[in-house]
RNA sequence: GGGCUCGUAGCUCAGUUGGUUAGAGCGCACGCCUGAUAAGCGUGAGGUCGGAAGUUCGACUCUUCCCGGGCCCA
């Protein structure tokens, strides 16, 4: 027999035919893909298809407008993605409409920054309007990268927080807010540059080494201090009575702070000691950490014998309430108590003495320490940085970096001072100015979370903590989470001193009174819709409130002048559930917000509290959370550890499908690890479930499901047992779908496609499908089912390989629903007249000898005795229970299933066996089976029997 | 330092309320096929479940501590 033979035979077999290429291309196929869906209006066509059918709203959380997007942005779009995809297939109108986070230091920072030089003469007007150019254009190129990976949604109209819609809506919320009392002025310590006499965020410093007075400061105590002292065994009272000083000693960098301190920080765990030694001619008795007493003696220059160290020692919380004097200032300026020891968890002892100098009005946790005691936030230093009028007249109108020599040499006056010197450390300066940075109280807005408010009487934290018990959080630790952060965070600061964002609406007249209520801010937010926030700007508070306006008593507009602080832009996505979703029509709250878990903090956090507070409920039914990217290590990325991957180089490189696949692949629940090669990896996965499509596609070919199609009850067992994996499948798949279990879905449709599919059904088939006539029965049983299968496969993995679900349904000859597009059919469902589950243990028996068949013919194969399963010859022995599992299913059925050429049963009392041979038959040179029929026929010696019939 | 959280084969994931030799797919190795062919099939080797201690008749599953990550704070 010559090859030219063999190919003579080929002809007469249904071999697969099928336009869909093997090879994806999806980096070319995929932009000509999206071309079709932009001008076919894909996003509006899906809304309309979804007219009048419940809504599943899902509001996109704003992604800050600026930069490429990265792996980060991959993994919540692509999410996000799933989520309206699966929606929208299975009958619900799911509009996407994403947004960007627009307002803000980053871009302003950036702006200034091109500006260079120049931007000191620019005008807020014009600043403002190159930071709305700039993030445009961020909006732009990110919306051209996010629907690169596939999304759709409302791109032509998308959310921006500076445009005056999304603007009033922050003012209306506001303006609840306002009305409910919940917004008040207080001073805080900020960052202050005094070369620009100007407020600096976090990322306007610099940091530099410079060198800094170390000061070691004794504090004298209160004599009825010193008594508690006495008591607690830490002072003796001989030593109380004598001419020894008794002291706290602080140590600062900052003496010029000194004169605004108000209290000493110690830890409430720390043990504290006394030294005695005389200096300079006075005697002390100091109580420091006792941690710290080498080091302070090092300081101090104190020789052995010179001090003496206290065998008692206190806890720190011994000493909490103990008061002290002033080193200098004889009267407490504040209105509020002052001069004693506070406790504080940050207390160290990496150095000084492990008592703090506290001055609540300049620093970051004095401040805190200031409002938890209850303490004045005095900040007596203007902002040219020279002292006020209520510090000591040898301070007055001094700058206050000019004066540690002054306070070092008053405190040595008075011998308080136990040790200088001078230290380099990293201090944060002023970007533009250069110059040193101090920390100085200001006065700022703020939302109070512990105020009660009508009509509960319940405070913004305990609606906050009541409501999260109500919301879904997916995972379920998110609400724990969140719980512990509204438990402990303070009053909301929401106002900055920059220019780009959005205005609060202040206005205050001579006196300093400040006009906000209700009223006044929905009247600018009517101005702010109408006009856009710059009217701020350029508008007087009689346009801004509108002639009507009814001042309150007190105000006039002839003394009515503007404040200049903008929203911290967190307010601003916060309000988003209102400006967006609730503008929208969308009933609030919406379904769900999908987010990482960082916005438990954020926009989750920031978003629950106005909500709370302007209409009573939390603006979400679900929130789920996605974790962060970090290496193949698990180790957070960064551009500067080397270890980051450019989500760009990945989509241009492998297409945006693999990136989705690779998306619903893992776990987002947890960290997620990428680079390169592991979204590599991934290609093998999607070959597998496009070769399998291809090869259902090629088989089906010739296959018309209104005439060819065979009732379920007419079909081969194979297929039903199929048909019956497919509902499973379906079963599964829908599951996870339901509750966001993206990469179940992705497990169970590759594992259909590897075992199911490739391994088991689409092998056994192919004697059938090749070698039995075109029309018969038992290939229009097989087609029913594969055209079946690739139907709802391709509706499964449709809302993540959007672009490779679209190519298969194009190629579909026949569909089984009359779209244009896959993302407009709707999710398979289970067909409940098919019982799966009643019929696995029979075919887990059958495939548990199946494997042991194929196992037989290993060493066969491992001898050379065979090549492929069709030249052997298989005998079972088994016990009655496999016999009969066989014999009801069908001796040639099962034969089939192995792809054997002969299977004999032989009924023995032992364990089930299997022995194989090499066939003693003829190889039917057509269907290669090695059949007795070969041969009987004379005029084709060559084939079997059900060849001869065929081919005749 | 605090809150939350994660750590099962090379990779991605399963492992119900603690209970037989810890599973799957991929990858890898070896072999087969050459009528899914830059495809397809089979077989096999890989974990003692981050580490330690404890509770228990018995723990990957419970407790404590430690190590190493992540997010958010300080």
């Amino acid at each position: 027999m010559s090859d030219k033979d063999n190919k003579s035979y080929r002809d007469t077999l249904c071999l697969p035919k099928t336009s869909f290429a093997m090879k994806a291309n999806l980096t070319q196929r995929e932009p000509q893909l999206r071309k079709e869906w932009a001008k076919n209006n894909i996003y509006a066509k899906t809304r309309q298809a979804r007219q009048g059918a419940p809504l599943y709203t899902l509001h996109d959380g704003p992604p800050y407008a600026n930069g490429d997007i990265h792996m980060g942005h991959v993994i919540n779009k692509v999410l996000k993605d799933f989520v309206i995809k699966y929606k929208t297939m299975t009958g619900f109108d799911a509009p996407y409409i994403p947004g960007w986070d627009c307002h803000g230091l980053p871009i302003e920072a950036k702006v200034f920054t091109e500006l260079g030089e120049k931007a000191k003469e620019i005008d807020k007007l014009e600043i403002r309007n190159l930071c709305k150019k700039y993030a445009s254009k961020y909006v732009k190129l990110q919306s051209k990268q996010f629907q690169e990976l596939g999304i759709f949604g409302d791109f032509e109209n998308p959310y921006l927080t500076f445009t005056p819609r999304y603007e009033a809506g922050i003012l209306e919320v506001f303006a609840e807010l306002v009305g409910k009392g919940l917004v008040r002025k207080q001073l805080k310590p900020i960052h202050w540059s005094i070369g620009c006499e100007t407020a600096l965020a976090e990322a306007e410093l610099e940091y530099k080494d410079i060198s800094s007075p170390s000061i070691f400061v004794n504090f004298p105590i209160a004599k009825e201090s010193i008594e508690k002292l006495v008591e607690l065994g830490l002072i003796e009272r001989q030593a109380a009575s004598d001419k020894s000083r008794i002291c706290f000693m602080v140590w600062t960098t900052t003496p010029w702070t000194l004169a605004a301190n108000l209290a000493v920080a110690v830890h409430p765990n720390l043990e504290y000691k006394t030294i005695s030694c005389e200096k300079n001619g006075d005697k002390f008795i100091s109580i420091l950490c006792a941690e710290r007493l080498e080091a302070v003696i090092a300081a101090g220059e104190l020789k052995e014998g010179q001090y003496t160290v206290s065998d008692k020692s206190v806890k720190g919380s011994a000493l909490e309430g103990l008061r002290y004097l002033h080193p200098f200032v004889e009267n407490n300026p504040t209105d509020k108590d002052a001069y004693m020891v506070v406790c504080a968890q940050y207390v160290t002892t990496e150095d000084g003495t492990g008592l703090v100098h506290t001055a609540p009005g300049h620093g970051a946790e004095d401040y805190i320490t200031g409002q938890q005691y209850e303490l004045a936030t005095y900040s007596p230093v203007l902002s040219n940085g020279c002292y006020d009028d209520t510090v000591p007249d040898w301070l007055r109108g001094r700058n206050v970096l000019e004066v540690d020599t002054l306070v070092n040499d008053n405190l040595q006056k008075k011998g308080l001072l136990f040790a200088q010197a001078a230290i380099t450390h990293s201090y944060p300066h002023c970007w533009r100015s250069k110059g040193p940075v101090i920390f100085r109280a200001t006065e700022q807005w703020f939302v109070s979370v512990d105020k009660e408010l009508p009509p509960a009487g319940k405070t913004l934290r305990e609606l906050a903590m009541e409501s999260t018990g109500k919301v879904r959080w997916i995972p379920a630790w998110g609400q724990k989470r969140i719980e512990g952060m509204l438990e402990s965070r303070p009053d909301w600061c929401i106002s900055r001193q920059r220019s780009w964002g959005l205005p609060i609406p202040v206005f205050v007249n001579s006196k300093g009174d400040a006009l906000l209520t209700k009223e006044s801010v929905l009247a600018v937010a009517k101005s702010v819709g109408e006009k856009g926030s710059n009217c701020w700007f350029t508008d007087s508070p009689r346009q801004l409130l509108g002639e009507d306006f009814e001042l309150p008593a007190g105000f006039s507009f002839d003394d009515l002048q503007k404040e200049e602080n903008i929203f911290d832009v967190w307010f601003e996505s916060g309000c988003s559930w209102y400006s967006v979703a609730h503008k929208a029509g969308w009933p609030v709250p919406v379904d769900l917000y999908l987010e990482g878990s960082d916005q438990h903090r954020g926009w989750f956090q920031l978003s629950l509290l106005p909500a709370l507070g302007a209409i009573g409920k939390a603006p979400f039914k679900n929130v789920l959370t996605h974790g962060f990217t970090v290496d193949e290590k698990g180790m957070k990325q960064s551009k500067s550890l080397g270890n980051y991957v450019n989500a760009q180089d990945e989509v241009a490189k492998y297409g945006a499908d693999i990136l989705r696949l690779w998306v619903a692949s893992v776990n987002y629940q947890e960290d997620v690890r990428c680079n390169d090669e592991l979204i590599g990896r991934i290609q093998d996965a999607y070959r597998k479930i496009r070769n399998t499509l291809r090869y259902l596609l090629g088989n089906i070919d010739d296959f018309d499901p209104n005439k060819n199609s065979v009732a379920y009850n007419d079909m081969f067992e194979i297929d039903k047992w199929a048909l019956q994996q497919l509902q499973k499948l379906i079963a599964g798949v829908t599951d996870a779908y339901e509750n966001f279990v993206f990469h179940r879905v992705f497990t169970l449709i590759h594992n259909f496609c590897t075992i199911e599919m490739s391994s088991i059904y689409m092998d056994v088939l192919k004697d059938r499908m090749y070698c039995d006539p075109a029309d018969s029965l038992s290939r229009r049983s097989a087609q029913t089912v594969m055209y079946k299968i690739v139907d709802c496969l391709v509706r499964m993995f449709a809302p993540i390989l959007v672009h490779t679900a679209e190519e298969t349904w194009s190629v579909m000859k026949f569909k089984s629903a009359d779209e244009d597009s896959i993302h407009f059919a709707e999710m398979p469902k289970v067909d409940d007249s098919i019982n799966w589950q009643q019929e696995e243990p029979k075919w887990q028996k059958l495939m548990e000898l199946r494997d042991k068949v194929l196992l037989a013919l290993e060493p066969l194969r491992k001898d050379k005795i065979i090549g492929s399963n069709q030249e052997s010859s298989v005998t079972i022995h088994c016990d009655a229970d496999a016999a009969a599992v066989i014999k009801n299913f069908g001796l040639e059925n099962f034969t089939a299933l192995c792809i054997v050429s002969e299977i004999k049963l032989e009924e023995s009392t032992t364990e089930t066996k299997v022995t194989a041979e090499k066939s003693s038959y003829q190889k039917c040179q057509r269907c290669w089976n090695y059949w007795p029929t070969v041969g009987t026929n004379n005029e084709y010696p060559d084939l079997c029997e059900r060849c001869v019939s065929v081919i005749r």
